[in-house]
DNA sequence: AGAAAAAACGTAAACGTTTACAACAATATT
DNA sequence: AATATTGTTGTAAACGTTTACGTTTTTTCT
């Protein structure tokens, strides 16, 4: 029935093993396996247990092959930022979402030019669907994946308009509760440290900022202060804002991993926190609410950001012209100052 | 020259269209490529050019099919512990080795069963080259790989032999050390709260923290707190333990998600840090350094051991039949309790 | 000069899958 | 009863690459 061929070497076992042992045709096998609705049901189910006895497992290069899926998603780092180490949930929660899909997930790099990068992997095809992080105002990555026609999800907004879904934290809102918080506790002179401006959440923040300021009647102050510097740079340039005479008693940290410095820099001026300086602080690492200090915390989950973020994309793959769709997730409020552990 | 061929679609290049392009066949732009030798430089260098001219980027599911190689190294996440949030370094570390390599990166699971899991990884050979964390002390999984004939690094020692290479922290020495800082600081009753003792590290652990107890002339202390429990139970039994009449003076914390927990168990005590009680610790997040307390800290280069372990992973490949090596890594001591930033 | 050896290149088959199409069987329709 | 319809299976080609083997060209040697 099927062309001969030799038991070759104790190897791998293919859709021809399995024809020979079940004593149908390759092509009905391979219906049988995924399901197809063209296989009577008795056959797929001799098909199935013949599978699972010889143990096979689908040759992915014959698959991607034929079919150009690579059953994997990409998903890419950003390079340019050490400090970035709370990256870890995320893929955490992408994984474990990713584990009953069948698709793999693979690590990718943001860098121009170098081998595997993003330009690389788009033109190779080498993922069915793509997660962009640490996206910027007008992202033109997010042209680029979309022109190669592979499924995106974006952790983070952008103006660019398209096809794709994106996810993002509520950072306006973030702010604005922030700030409204600091100023109920007694704060009239609020700052918040930025991010680079390239990231396009800085504008949500600010905006959360400005708006909540303006309510409270208070002044905006500019802060010359980047918060993904290194953390040592932080720490001295924290401490010389503290040392001024004019020195902010509100304090907002969109940092994880600038909380223990900050800290630190307040403790070396003698500054009571709490009292002369109130910190507000987003945070993703749930590890910091042992951190046993007053400070207000909001808490941004990126583990489940991880899944759901994963579950779009598995939808935009299945079916790619779909509305697309952005999702705003809330940072709560965890503790107020007041309650401390 | 070679069997006709429409041109289809706007799809994709391939060595078809080189061959074209360049009046050569496919074979031999397939060497050049590749820079074997049968091939004259000149025709070499024309293929290459007209390669980057035309964006040629090789069909991985051809490759994969044809040869069995991947280019892709797997990392397996140990699903069971939330806590391990600084993997995300050892990620980075290796990605950054990866990175001009022209393998990919791809993240699996330890979980049996499932999709994608470790066992269906290695027959489906979805990868090239493999590495293991968490080994316990005979892992079974290093037989699997072993067996399946795959490069394998792990990360942490394992009593299993074989033909594979490991990476570890001298853990051994770290514990050794810790203990005698804290003997020399006047610390008498010393603790170390351990992992699981199926990982293989808490062996060393304890063999460095006896022999060293031992050499002071001190009485070991068993204690009942694992410390990869979840971090609020965590927090809980340190209080316990703290708050009985002989409690320890000395602590070693072998976690970085411990930290800030026993802190704040030691502050609910009102335990005064550096005289009642003093803290050892080893921690890998370099975050913690601006945690201004005192206390001894060693740490741990994640990020360096996963390039080095990608490098020795790469060389396996290579040469499968290497002998196999075994690289200790050493935990500076970087702060003593003095000197605090 | 010719023959022998080496170098450079081409032909064709194979890797394992999916799928258009054809073929056959079973059932429904007239 | 013959025909049309539907359901189930098989045949064969294709995806893009590498490589054993054969063929041609060039170089080396006598």
């Amino acid at each position: 029935m099927n062309p001969s061929r030799e038991k070759t070497s104790p190897t791998r076992i293919t859709l021809y093993e399995l024809a020979d042992y079940t004593g149908v045709s390759i092509a009905t096998i391979s219906r049988a396996l995924r399901d197809l609705p063209a296989v009577r049901e008795e056959t797929k189910a001799s098909i199935r247990e013949a599978a699972l006895k010889l143990g096979y497992i689908p040759n992915q290069g014959g698959v991607r092959l034929r079919t150009g899926k690579t059953q994997a998603i990409g998903i890419v780092l950003h390079q340019e930022d050490p400090l970035y180490v709370f990256g870890y949930s995320l893929i955490q929660g992408m994984h474990e979402r990713l584990r009953k899909s069948g698709y793999t997930l693979i690590v990718l790099s943001d860098e121009k030019g170098g081998r595997k990068s993003l330009d690389e992997c788009l033109k190779g095809r080498m993922v069915d669907g793509l997660i962009l992080t640490h996206t910027t105002e007008r992202d033109p990555r997010i042209r680029s994946v979309i022109e190669a026609g592979i499924p995106l999800v974006t952790y983070g907004r952008s103006k660019i308009s398209g096809l794709y879904d994106w996810y993002d934290f509520n950072n306006e809102s973030f702010a604005y509760q922030a700030v409204q918080s600091l100023a109920e506790a007694g704060c009239d002179k609020i700052v918040m440290p930025l991010p680079s401006r390239t990231y396009n959440f800085n504008r949500y923040l600010q905006k959360g900022y400005l708006r909540a300021m303006k309510e409270q009647g208070l002044e905006p102050h500019k802060i010359n202060l980047n918060v993904d510097v290194e953390t040592r740079v932080f720490f001295k340039q924290a401490q010389e804002i503290l040392s001024q005479k004019d020195c902010p008693n509100g304090w907002i940290c969109i940092r994880d991993h600038n909380i223990l410095p900050l800290l630190s820099a307040v403790e070396k001026q003698r500054k009571v926190l709490g009292r002369e300086i109130i910190i507000a602080a987003k945070q993703a690492n749930e590890n910091l609410n042992f951190l046993n200090v007053p400070i207000i915390r909001f808490q941004q989950d990126l583990r489940l950001a991880g899944t759901r973020i994963i579950n779009t994309l598995l939808n935009r793959i299945r079916n790619p012209s779909n509305e697309s769709e952005g999702i705003l997730l809330d940072l709560p409020l965890i503790h107020s100052k007041k309650e401390v552990i």
